[in-house]
This record gives C-alpha cells, structure tokens and sequence, in this order.
DNA sequence: CTGAAAGCGCTTACAG
DNA sequence: CTGAAAGCGCTTACAG
C-alpha cells in the first residue's frame, strides 16, 4: 500500500498541498521550477495518487459500462474490443456487463450510473426497459433503449434489400429469411422488413422465421426453419451465427452449399477467425460503429448535443456461401 | 444528479448520520424499528448512496481487471465471459483491457492496483515483465507472469500427450505440430514439449513450427509451416485458431481433411460457434479455469494462503477433422 | 503564482 | 444501541 500521500509530497517539495496538487494534474498555473520540485519529491517518494480520493472529488470514475447479452460472441466481442480501444484513447476504462438476457441483472446494471460507479453506459438489449431517466447518459448500437437515447446503427434495410435482391438476381426461387426477434423496436427488424418487402415486389411467398431465441440456440432455431421450409433454395440470415448454424442444418440434410442453397449471414466478423466456409455476408463496420457510439457516449457525458441517431455503412461482401 | 446524502436521509428519519450508515449498511447493530425509520426515509428521499464516497472510504473499487492481447478471439471472449459472471455473484465488477499485445499499455493498466483503481488483476500476457511486486493481488491463466503470481493451467501435457497419441494410433505417418510460441515461460510450452517426446519415443522426425505470431495471422503461419512440411499427414496445433486455418491452407492446397491430413486443434471455443468444421480439439474447462482463477484472485486480495498453481483437466474430444 | 482551508459523502472507532 | 466527530486524500474556490 502507498501510504504516502499529497500531503507528504508537498511537505517534502516545501509547498502547500493545493500547490502540490495543481503542479501534479497541471489544473491552474504554477511556476515552473515549482512544478519541477514538486515532481521531483513525488518521485523521490514514489507518490502515487490515490485514484479512489481523485474519483470522489471529481465525481467521476472515469469508467464506462458496456451491457451486453454476452461478449463470448463475435459481434458483441468486436464491438466492447474497438470501444475499449477508443475509450483507453480517453482515459476511459471499460466495465464489460454479461446481462446473459437476464432483465433484473441488466436493471441492476444501469443503477451503476446513479451510484455514480460508471459515468456512462453502452447498453445492448433484446428487452424494453421502461422508466429509465432519458436524460442519463446512456447510448446503444442498433436498439432504441426505450426511447430517447441516441443509438448506432447500420443502414440495416438497404443492406439487407441489396443481399434479398442479390439472391434473386442469381436465380433463387425459393427465399427464405430467418432473423431473430426482439422484445425492443430495433434497428434489426429493418433486415426482414427488407425481405419481406421484395417478396412482395416480386409476387413470391414469404418464408420467414422470427423466433425469439437465445444466443446457442441457433441450430435449433436452423433445425426449425428446414422443418417448415424444407425447399429453400436461397436463406438470408440476421446474423453470422444464424447463417454458421443454416450451413450446418444444410449439411445433416445433405444439401450442398452454394449448388443445392445459397446462404447470406448478416455481421461479418466471423471470418477473422478464420472459420469455413466464408460466408456471404452483409459486412458491418463494427469499427466505425464502436467510434460513432463512444463518440455519442462522450457527448452525453459532457452534456452536449448530440444526434439521437447515427447510421454507419454495412454492405455485402461475397463469400463462399453464394454463387 | 442525486442530491440527497446520508446527512439528509439521517435528519429525515431523526438519527445521526453514523446511525444512518449502519442501518443502510447493516455494518454495526442498530435497533430493528431504527433501521426501519431509516429505510421508510432512504426511500422517501430516493436516496442512492454515494459509490465513490464509499469507495473512497472503503479503499475498495469492487472493481477487478482482466488484460487480455484482445478479446476478439473466442478463447479470451469466454475466459472474459466467465470470469464476469463470477465476479458478479461476488459482487465485483470487471474491466477489461485489450493490451494488443502492447507492453507499455499492459505496463499502464498494472498501475491501476496501486493507483487502487482496481483491487486486482488477472493478466494474460505473452511478454516478460519483471518488477512486478509479488505482492500484488494479481493471478493469472497459463502464463507465468514473471514469478510468484498464482496460475491456473489445464494439464498441458498430458492432454497434448494424449492428443498426439491418438494421432500415431490413427496411422498418421508424417506428424507436424504448430504452437504459438511466447516469451514468457507458459504452460502451453508443454503443447510442443509433449508432441516432441512422442516424436522422440517414436523415433521420428520432428516438424515443428513455433512463430511468434499475433492473432489474425494465423494464416500466414499456416502457409509457412506448410511450406516447409507440405508432406504432413497430421498436425497438431496449440489453438483452434491455428487449427481452422491450418483446415483453410490444406484446402487451398487441394488435401482433404481427414483424408489427407488430419488436424487436432487446443482450446475447443470455436464449437460454441457453428463454426464448420467440427474440429478434433484438447477442450479446456473454460469455465472451471475461469471460477478457480478468480477464487486465486480473492484469496490475493484478502491476503490469504493461495495455492501457486491450479490445474483444470482438459480433454481430447473428437470432431470431423480426425478419422 | 501560492497557502490555508473547506469540503466532497461516506464509515468507523470512540464515548456514552 | 446511538450520536458527534474525525478522517479517508484529494481538488478548488478564496484570499492574498
């Protein structure tokens, strides 16, 4: 334990603590050799700052809270690592909260704000969460959280209609769609909207899955999908995993991939782990996503405006999964 | 911001502010009708107490950090998985940092014990450092960091022992073995050590390829062992990462797996996945790791007896890449 | 530019 | 069981 504190520094520089404390965090102007005194007893004592008293007086952790369903999935995985990245660059921590869609662990969660533990939280949620304070400083990726709070997300509906459209350009007759359902209004419905639409347009019947599922459930949810819709020549996904899980479901009914069924996922962060096959896939910028959503976090933090809506390019990238 | 303190909740309910405290926090005893007239008041008030203050007081976060090279990779993911939902029933939070394989970051975030930003520290590293007081409360998982930190490993050896084995057993002829190597003594050396006694006991030639490599390169590794052993009948890698891209690079070069090469990966994270295909992997006990390297964790922080080692077992389990 | 002082909101000996 | 007080280690008006 460092028990020497400020007050030792200053004794030891021969200055006042208030002195010592604006020559160490450089707030308010102090002579320069002052400053280089004071330096020199911290290090001669190897003073170290006790964060926990900086915190207290500041009001301030320095310290953001990401809730996520769970981090051990690649897209959720990817966005807390490019937010950590960003929030190191301004001398954020991350606190990472596994909500395992478990409502009452998320509402918990957020209390983290009011006890002044975070000053911000990132919050990824299939669930409405009534009654939260709009006024917190609380952004999301892809949910609207209630409403209020300014959230990211991808162009979902054009991208989504880009990758429908494609399939119907290489000859599939028989488009099916399977995205997971949410409690919350999210942005994710845009990608079966999409679906449905150019179903619509081209006089086609729709086959379409939206089951409200858990993360691990996905071949289940894939086993389901064949059960109903065994003909599928064409499968458009909400997610990777999803679209992982229909190669699979593929595979034990012994349809080849692309030449008996074409597959499009939605994400596009499966293929950094090197995973086969490459999937066709609507490629989100998680990078670009993560910066814009601390980027809004900060705003809030600091009170500032900020838009209630940022919307960040996805577009298809061909894979192995299409012809 | 609440504006209500313990001050205005102990006038509110008629008590000192010391009387307050005890009956909110249940330290100290306080007569049963007090601690009720205490509460009727807290929440009268819509008191939220101050977790900075507390903090402050307490000199205790209930905040542990975890610092992973990143948390996109799916072995990280769980352990960072794992380890929250742990700390959380203990009532701690967790940062993580993805230290990118960076040492100067990794070195910063260290500082945050003393700083007593943190209580304490699981730390995953693939570099050396030394001056780390040994005193500190920080564990960690595979790597020895420096000397004198408490670990949890899984039994290395023998599963790689056994995971070879079974490999001589199948017929394999030209056995190769692909491990990430590290600069710090790791008990994943014990990988390749055990793949080269076989080799040795069996009489046979050794190819062994031990790049220090960054995780996203995987393939290149893969390219360049193939390079060198491109008559490997069955390999053995001390990942699955390196293993799916080792499925990756002997597809490309026309072999079929598990035909003409068979593959046993280490970690068995990717499954979770619906990853194809189903690798042969050593399966780690993510999860028992994860209990065992926090329970070390809060054993360092109260100052108790901590074993220097914990071994979880791991076991060879059989997937699409072996006959 | 600098020092002495107040105060952030709690918790915990210390007396009763 | 309870109250008054001290103090945790900083930062920041406030006077000089």
């Amino acid at each position: 334990m460092s028990v020497v504190t400020i007050k030792d520094v200053a004794k030891e520089a021969g200055v006042g603590v208030g002195t010592a404390s604006r020559a160490l965090t450089g707030n308010g102007s102090v002579r320069q050799d002052t400053v280089e005194k004071v330096e020199a007893a911290a290090k001669k004592l190897g003073f170290v700052p006790n964060q926990l008293a900086r915190n207290f007086k500041m009001r301030s952790n320095m310290c953001v809270a990401i809730i996520i369903p769970t981090v051990f999935h690649p897209f959720f995985a990817k966005v807390v690592y490019y937010c950590e990245v960003e929030l190191y660059k301004l001398g954020y921590r991350l606190i990472v909260v596994n909500s395992q869609d478990n409502v009452e662990k998320e509402t918990k969660m957020l209390n983290m704000i009011r006890q002044q533990r975070v000053d911000g939280i990132i919050f990824i949620t299939h669930y409405e969460h009534d009654n939260i304070d709009p006024t917190l400083p609380i952004v999301s990726i892809d949910r609207h959280v209630g409403s209020g709070f300014p959230y990211v997300t991808s162009n979902n509906y054009s991208a989504s209609y880009e990758a429908v459209k494609s399939l119907i350009e290489s000859g599939a007759e028989r488009i099916g769609c399977v995205c997971g359902a949410t409690a919350v209004v999210s942005g994710t419905r845009h990608r079966y909207e999409a679906y449905l639409d150019i179903m619509q347009e081209y006089a086609r019947p729709a086959r379409l899955l939206k089951p409200l599922f858990k993360h691990g459930q996905e071949m289940e949810v894939m086993r389901e999908y064949f059960r109903l819709y065994p003909d599928t020549d064409a499968l458009f996904t909400g997610s990777d995993m999803l679209a992982s899980a229909a190669y699979h479901v593929a595979r034990e009914r012994g349809m080849r991939v692309p030449e008996d069924i074409q597959i499009i996922g939605y994400d596009g962060v499966l293929d950094a782990w090197e995973t086969h096959p490459k999937l066709t896939t609507v490629h989100q910028d998680v990078e670009g996503m993560a910066n814009a959503v601390v980027d809004l976090l900060m705003k809030r933090i600091r009170g500032e405006q900020a838009p209630p809506r940022v919307e960040i390019k996805a577009s298809l990238i061909k894979g192995e999964t299409t012809r």
